[in-house]
Formats: structure tokens, C-alpha cells, sequence
DNA sequence: GCCGTTAATGGACGATCGTCCATTAAATAT
DNA sequence: ATATTTAATGGACGATCGTCCATTAACGGC
């Protein structure tokens, strides 16, 4: 759990002390294990720190509060998830749209992105992000940057099958949802859940919409 | 907001007092009203009772402590959603499959539905679930009738279209799918959400899965 | 080796948390 | 009118909250 940054040595036990960015990686990762585990509602400073294995002082002296951390936690967990969706879908340039459409669906419903920890985590920072100016911010742009590259799939589609661009628009809204309502309903029923059929069923959909493209393969 | 359950007599303002069904009814809608505006963490015991103009002990008296109360909010919470929802769909029984379904889509995105305070309340519930199982049950039910509702018209459908069963499946959970993201999305961007563009988006999904059905009116 | 810098510690602080109960007062029964 | 029942009050209680700071200890520069 305490990643070394700074591997110089490895001495004895009584050594990785005095390592500031790993003081700070350690509260950013304690404060979301907290919150998967605990809810956000229970994530308190004690228990941070009792998580990190650190002391008291800590979150003060390097962020200057509870609040400022929090924020830095969503702030990393969107990264996060966006180093993932970028890795996950860098498909070749020659690519097709639905290739590249497909790609984004599976990826934000595979294993690495959709998962107990990382639903809870996302439920909890979007509700928290009402009256917590800070964590909206890291809400919302990870939102953006997913419209972004379904509109571009989906306008490019729409172009070769020669429909009105709306149907991208549409379908960029409608894929958006879809995936939001999956990571609901996941939450929901974690047990019962199955990413394959949730995928199939996604396509289905695409199906219906630009008939020909999507087919039982891709 | 102080409802008068017993309107025996109305006279001097020192009425209205020792009425044992409004202070339940008084905590609970304090309880909904605090956790829409302010969030279920700042959601306490001081200030429920603030917002109920109540006094400290009430919660304790007619609920036994908080944990109870957040669940007897939960179970109305639930009810009142499905109290709307059954009156906004109670078409009569000629009524064709795709009309019931529009029926709810329209209803779960009409303003009595989806709104601020609504789904700021749903989304604390559905996060304080996981580690809630008092408040768990009244959000899973909330689920559990939707889908038979949706499978039922679906089924038929389905029937009347010769297509098999599983698409009436894949067309109820997809449904439910675009229902909670539409809900994600309303919360997220509660200005810029247009439910005229969600019912007709929803739709359009249809139209695709079903073909011939669902057209540009109806 | 000594000293200045700074990461890290852990307890003190007032505020607020949720629970509980002695007390008051309104409604009902006798 | 008096006694009984019970809704309602509001303060006391210990626990925990988040913040802050005096102190300790590890590091880098000389």
C-alpha cells in the first residue's frame, strides 16, 4: 500500500521515513479506500489517518484540511480514470467509429473502471459535489472529456451512413446515460450484475440506430 | 408546511399543539427537506429538528434514534415516488404497450418526478445503501416495480411485433439504464437538462429497437 | 559535527455529534 | 375536580468531529 517514491535505499524497517510525496499519496489513497469502504459520511480525519498509518497532523500540514484533501482525492480518482479510458481505447488510426464507440463502451465497463470500489467512490463525489464547489469541478470534466470523444465517433458515423448530424448528437447523449445508468445500476446489485450482457445490450441499441453497422461481431 | 392532522378545532396559535402523527410527518419531511439542500453528511440531528422547529428529544421519542428516522424517510421517499408515478401511468386498458411505456418514461422525467430536491435525495439514499441496509431495502423496491412494469409492456410488444422474448428483456433493462443515467444527468447539470430532448432521445432508441413503432407522435 | 530546515508527531482545543432522561404540560379517564 | 397517561421539552452526557501547534526527529548544507 505505501509505494517507496524515493527507493535510495532499503535498509531496515525504520527507513521510508521523511518521504513527504509519499505522505501525501498515502492520505489521498486512504481517504478513498474510506470513502469505497466506509461512505463519505464516515470518512473522517481519524479514520484517515488511522488508514494511512500516519499522524494526526498530516493532513493539515499538507493540505491545510479535511476539505482540501477531499478535493485532491477526486482530483486524482478522475485522472485516474481518464489515464485508463485513454489507454484502453487507443485503438490505430484506421480505426472505425464503431470500433473506436465499442471500445469506449467496453472500457468504462470493464473490470479496471467499473468495479465495488470505484462506483462507490464516484457516487460518493458526485453527491458530495452539490454543495462541494471543489470536487464539482473533477466531476464534470471527466463528463466532458467522454462527450467529446463518443461526439467525434458518432458525427463521423453519422457521416458515412449519411444521416443528419443530429443522430450523433442524440447518440452521444443516449450512450452517455446509458453508461451513467449502468454504473447506477451496478451499484445497485453488484452480485447480479454482468458486464457482457450490459455491453451486448448497449450495441443492440447502437444496432437499432444505425442499422447495418454494429452487427453480432466488432 | 405544518400539516394539521386533527382539525378538530382551530382556535388561538397555542393550538396545533400535542399532535403525535404531524411531529412524525414533521421530522420526516424535515429529514428529506435537509438532506435535499444541505446533504445527507450535514443532515443532523440538530438540524432536522431545527428545520422541524421541533425540539431535541422528538426523534428519539417517536423514532427511537436517528438511524430510524433516515429509514422511515427513505420508506416515504419511496412511496411518494410511486404514488405519482402509478397515478401519471394509469392509462385504461386498451391502452396500446408503447403508450404505457412512453407513459413512464414521460412520468420518471415529468417535474413532479425529476427534480432538484428529488434527486438529491434519491442519489444520498442510493449512497448510503451500501453501509445503510434499512435505507438499502426502500431503494431496491423502488427498482423492483419499475421493471415489472416495464417488462409487462415490453413483453407484449414484443408478442404483437413476432420478435422473441429477450428483446422485450434487453429493452427493459436498457430502459431502466437511460432512466437512472437521465436522473445522473439531470443532477449533474440541473440548468442545462431539457426533458422534452430526454423523452424524444428515449424514444428514438425505441423507434430503433422496434421499428414502426414508436414514430414521431405517440 | 553542527546547525537550519522541514517532515512528522500526537495531544489540546472548542464545537458539534447522537443519545438519553428528568421534567413539564396537554389530553384522557375516573 | 382529580388522577393517569403520554406528547413534548431542553439540557446533560460522553464521544467524536476538524483544526491547530508545541515538540521531536530526520534530512541537507556548511
Amino acid at each position: 500500500m505505501k509505494t517507496l517514491i524515493n527507493p535510495t535505499e532499503a535498509r531496515a524497517s525504520r527507513t521510508a521515513k521523511r518521504n513527504p510525496d509519499a505522505s501525501r499519496l498515502a492520505l489521498i489513497e486512504a481517504t478513498l479506500d474510506s470513502i469505497a469502504e466506509d461512505g463519505i459520511a464516515e470518512t473522517s480525519v481519524s479514520r484517515i489517518i488511522e488508514r494511512a498509518g500516519l499522524s494526526r497532523g498530516m493532513i493539515h500540514l499538507h493540505f491545510g484540511g479535511k476539505d482540501n484533501l477531499l478535493t485532491a482525492a477526486a482530483r486524482q480518482f478522475g485522472e485516474e480514470y481518464y489515464d485508463a479510458m485513454d489507454r484502453m481505447t487507443d485503438l490505430g488510426p484506421e480505426a472505425s467509429p464503431e470500433d473506436q464507440i465499442m471500445a469506449i463502451v467496453r472500457a468504462d465497463l470493464s473490470e479496471e473502471l467499473l468495479n465495488a470500489r470505484s462506483t462507490k467512490i464516484w457516487h460518493a463525489f458526485r453527491g458530495a459535489s452539490s454543495s462541494h464547489p471543489g470536487i464539482a469541478r473533477y466531476s464534470s470534466t471527466q463528463d466532458e472529456k467522454l462527450v467529446a470523444k463518443l461526439k467525434r465517433a458518432f458525427s463521423l458515423l453519422a457521416i458515412q451512413c449519411h444521416e443528419s448530424p443530429d443522430l450523433a448528437e442524440d447518440a452521444t447523449s443516449g450512450t452517455l446515460a446509458l453508461l451513467e445508468g449502468m454504473w447506477v445500476i451496478y451499484l445497485t446489485d453488484i452480485e447480479g450484475f454482468s458486464r457482457q450482457r450490459a455491453v451486448d445490450l448497449i450495441r443492440r441499441f447502437f444496432s437499432g440506430l444505425f442499422p447495418g453497422k454494429f452487427g453480432v461481431d466488432g
